[in-house]
DNA sequence: TTGTAAGCGTTATCAA
DNA sequence: TTGATAACGCTTACAA
């Protein structure tokens, strides 16, 4: 039951087993009809190169490898199917690995998987994407990596991105022409680095359109449902409330939701609720919840590509943008007339 | 910038590189002044033995494969995290591995996780590992995998797995003890082989506590949102409600909770809602979900331990049993004296 | 355009 | 208890 390896093609080929790494990997310089013969052999014997042997004697492992820490499991899920898709149309394979923030044991994994099992390259998701001394240990290695929406640090090495301050802009908009003026806004966890472009995002929107800011109007969060809670309250219990709130992510805007419910306001009638990132629960509550589409799919595929193809190209690309959507649900509605 | 290999290690502590391998793998028959001696050298050289290498001239490729196909994001993530800290722990690293159930486009996948990467043994989750073709084709190769939580064909392997029935069962017992005698239930997608086993705890808590059953109390679903909520209008427009329901999944039971909320009936004074899975959303929903906690990263966990240790074990265990948790939150209380 | 031979860094064999 | 040397299956020089 030994594996059948390129000797076994060669010799039914009729050609050295050189002959055959040039076909298996597109080298030039190998005549029409040897190719031909040389495929037809790989086929008849369904023969599959070795990819210990590969890594061994060549450079590549075809191993791409993803790190993230803890944020939301959908978040990991549609990392993982956009770097996947993008490895099963290269003949790669997906390697994931946890990065622990807290302590230093995530050293030992990281430096393994770049000396020990050798990947041609890495992903990195948030957050582990803006941990420095992370970018250290790659950079002192030499391991090309590419960077998924990083905070800051944009001259170390090709990252990809979506515009969180125009999404942010444009949902804002969007209130607005839905004849919204006291628009609620819940800033994210100050640590994270799209709290910042997102309200940006909204005070800019809002200045355009010579809206005033409240600043009574924007509160803090923390991103977890608890905060918007909280956030809400304190925008409701004004005197004057708003006709809409814009959380900056979908868990806050879940929290508003829910205490709108208690005080028993409408949704979208009494009030309008829109949320950030298009997190599964969006469509699953009621009404379904009006947010904006993060393209995380998109961008590991493009992460992804970025480093299958390194080698092809002369010069990576520094940054790759990408398309976010609004996603228009149930959750807002044009401003009531009170 | 070329790397330490066993020979420098062997150099420095001045052995064949046959004595360093024989340290490295805990081999017998060295002498334990050598092997200090080797030990001492790997750590002055931070040598790291090439997987590559390893994996070319011997049996190991330290890699574990996961197998999964579209289940909910949180299932994936807990997963992963089981079977990393497993993999964590030995040294060994993750390939993941979306299988597209649809068409025939997984083969090739397997077939190169197998043929080309040759990793050390596969861990299939739901539904993958339901699937006998999927099965078929490591059995074919002679694969080592563990299946986590299968439907059936327990003789194909070893499999790691949690007592459906019996959390079903415990839990209509608990809605018992409130006092709960009309108690409407929801079955799952008929095609998952969770549903029966969940059902048929129900029943027979029920049949224990002499309640006959009620046809009409029983409801199916499909383990959606919207099922959910088609299942409790039925439950609950009936002329007698129920004074609780029990939906065999969480998703399902959210909706359940959304209809109550429609019909202004209160959770839990007016009707008690339980679900199953203890997914991420019984958490956010307000009064949160009383659920049963799945030891999905301990099967994980498992079932990576199996594998990573297969060699070791004379016989491999054929089924490991997980003990699944009752998770008792605001959404069920005692049953109304109406 | 093709082939020969020398690695790649381990583990396995077998002799010492 | 140790070590020389041959695999492992491929890619990379270099030669033809």
């Amino acid at each position: 039951m030994t594996s059948i390896t390129i000797t076994d093609v060669a010799a039914l080929a009729g050609v050295s087993i050189k002959t055959v790494s040039r076909v298996l990997n597109s080298e030039p310089n190998v005549r029409d009809g040897t190719r031909e013969r040389v495929l037809s052999a790989v086929n008849k014997l369904n023969y599959k190169p070795n990819l210990a042997a590969r890594a061994l004697a060549g450079s590549r492992s075809y191993l791409i490898g993803l790190y993230y820490d803890n944020p939301s499991p959908g978040y990991i899920a549609d990392l993982q199917r956009g770097a996947m898709s993008a490895c099963r149309k290269a003949g790669y394979h997906l390697l994931v690995e946890q990065i622990d923030g807290e302590k230093e044991r995530w050293r030992p994994r990281v430096e393994s998987l770049l000396d020990q099992v050798k990947v041609d390259g890495v992903i990195l998701a948030q957050p582990v994407c803006d941990r420095g001394a992370v970018l250290d240990v790659l950079e002192e290695r030499n391991a090309p990596f590419v960077r998924i929406a990083p905070a800051g640090d944009w001259d170390r090495g090709p990252y990809v991105y979506m515009n969180d301050r125009q999404a942010a802009y444009d949902m804002t908009d969007h209130l607005l022409s839905l004849g919204h003026r006291r628009i609620g806004f819940i800033r994210g966890h100050p640590e994270h680095s799209a709290t910042q472009q997102r309200y940006l995002g909204f005070a800019q929107a809002m200045a355009a359109a010579d809206q005033s800011p409240d600043p009574a109007l924007v509160q803090w969060g923390s991103f977890t449902f608890r905060s918007g809670v909280g956030a809400a309250e304190r925008l409701l219990n004004r005197p004057v409330k708003p006709t809409a709130i814009f959380a900056s992510n979908d868990d806050m805007a879940l929290g508003v939701m829910a205490v709108a419910n208690r005080m028993q306001l409408n949704v979208p009638r009494d009030l309008s609720v829109a949320g950030f990132d298009d997190s599964p629960i969006a469509q699953v509550v009621w009404p379904q919840l009006t947010s904006i589409r993060i393209p995380v799919a998109e961008m590991a595929e493009a992460a992804a590509n970025i480093l299958i193809h390194k080698r092809l190209q002369q010069q990576a690309p520094a940054a790759r943008l990408l398309d976010f959507e609004l996603m228009l649900r149930g959750s807002v509605g044009p401003a009531s007339l009170a």
